[in-house]
DNA sequence: GCGACAG
DNA sequence: ATCTTGTCGC
């Protein structure tokens, strides 16, 4: 059940205080599990203090260990997801872009996302604008639902671009496009919602296979899914690890080709996804340093 | 049944 | 994604 990574990450990031019940949250065989205090110790301490049985270090399940099974939390999300590939207009890219953009988020803390757009020439591909906006996180890091995490304050930066004026033709978002096991991965999302030509750049495979030996810098490689092509292994140097290139909305995955190889230089990805990962970076590094 | 798993 | 020191290479 997916949903245990959203009660471990409150686990590992809440407000304790001495009258917390966290202690009560113990692992499916009994065993203790950690403790946010660090003592484990302590954790099995105040079981006991509170009547709970504990033998050979581990607690006596007073409960059937299916009663929290269920696969309801994530199912209408997944629901969602099955409905956005009808949507999507994988259609050629229409006019020659003027400005590229790139978009990515980074977290100051558990709760707090950075999200930072840059707007470059896309043919100079110097940085014409960027911007910055902290949001607060609602929703926890789960494979494959990356999108309801992240998609909130992608849309709300782009609102504020687009009111000054300096949303770009074609976007690239660090996360997959229809590179996604429902064609559903943030690019692709993000396009849909924002109505705009996007390009989804992973760093890493979700899913699919790609054989990537011998790979040359520039030489697209398809990766398939099901039967289908759904993305491109990429390199900006043939010794340095691929990225994955997939279109998002209202571009081919010629075009995400196409695109993401016209933005290669000296870095790993393509520039504005590059451009847009320092900037995310940088403004966190601001933000903690104001915070003490 | 078990492992894998964008950021 | 984030936590972190040194370290290998251009």
């Amino acid at each position: 059940m997916k949903a245990a990574r959203w009660i471990g990450e409150r686990l590992l990031d809440h407000d304790h205080r001495p009258t917390c019940p966290c202690h009560r949250v113990v692992r499916k065989d009994g065993s203790p599990g950690l403790y946010i205090t660090g003592n484990t110790r302590e954790k099995l301490g105040l079981l006991r203090a509170e009547g709970v049985e504990v033998a050979d270090g581990k607690v006596k399940p007073d409960f059937p260990d299916d009663r929290f099974t269920t696969d309801r939390p994530l199912t209408p999300l997944l629901d969602l997801q099955c409905r956005v590939p009808q949507e999507l207009k994988l259609t050629p890219l229409r006019k020659e872009p003027r400005t590229l953009g790139g978009l990515d988020v980074a977290y100051v803390d558990r709760q707090t996302a950075v999200a930072a757009y840059v707007q470059l020439d896309a043919e100079s591909l110097e940085t014409v604008w960027k911007a910055t906006l902290p949001l607060p996180v609602r929703f926890p890091y789960v494979s494959g639902y990356l999108a309801f995490r992240e998609l909130p304050a992608l849309l709300a930066l782009a609102g504020h671009a687009r009111a000054e004026n300096h949303w770009a033709d074609l976007v690239f978002v660090d996360g997959n496009g229809i590179l996604h096991p429902r064609r559903a991965g943030i690019a692709a999302c993000f396009g849909l919602l924002a109505e705009t030509p996007t390009i989804g750049i992973g760093k890493t495979l979700l899913c699919g296979s790609v054989d990537v030996t011998d790979l040359a810098a520039g030489e697209p490689r398809l990766v398939m899914h099901e039967e289908e092509p759904i993305g491109a292994a990429l390199k900006c140097r043939s010794t340095s690890r691929p990225f994955f290139a997939s279109p998002g909305n209202l571009v081919t995955l010629d075009d995400a080709v196409r695109w993401s190889r016209h933005c290669l230089t000296d870095n790993r990805l393509p520039e504005p996804i590059q451009r847009a990962d320092r900037l995310s970076k940088q403004e966190v590094r601001d933000a903690r340093k104001q915070k003490e």
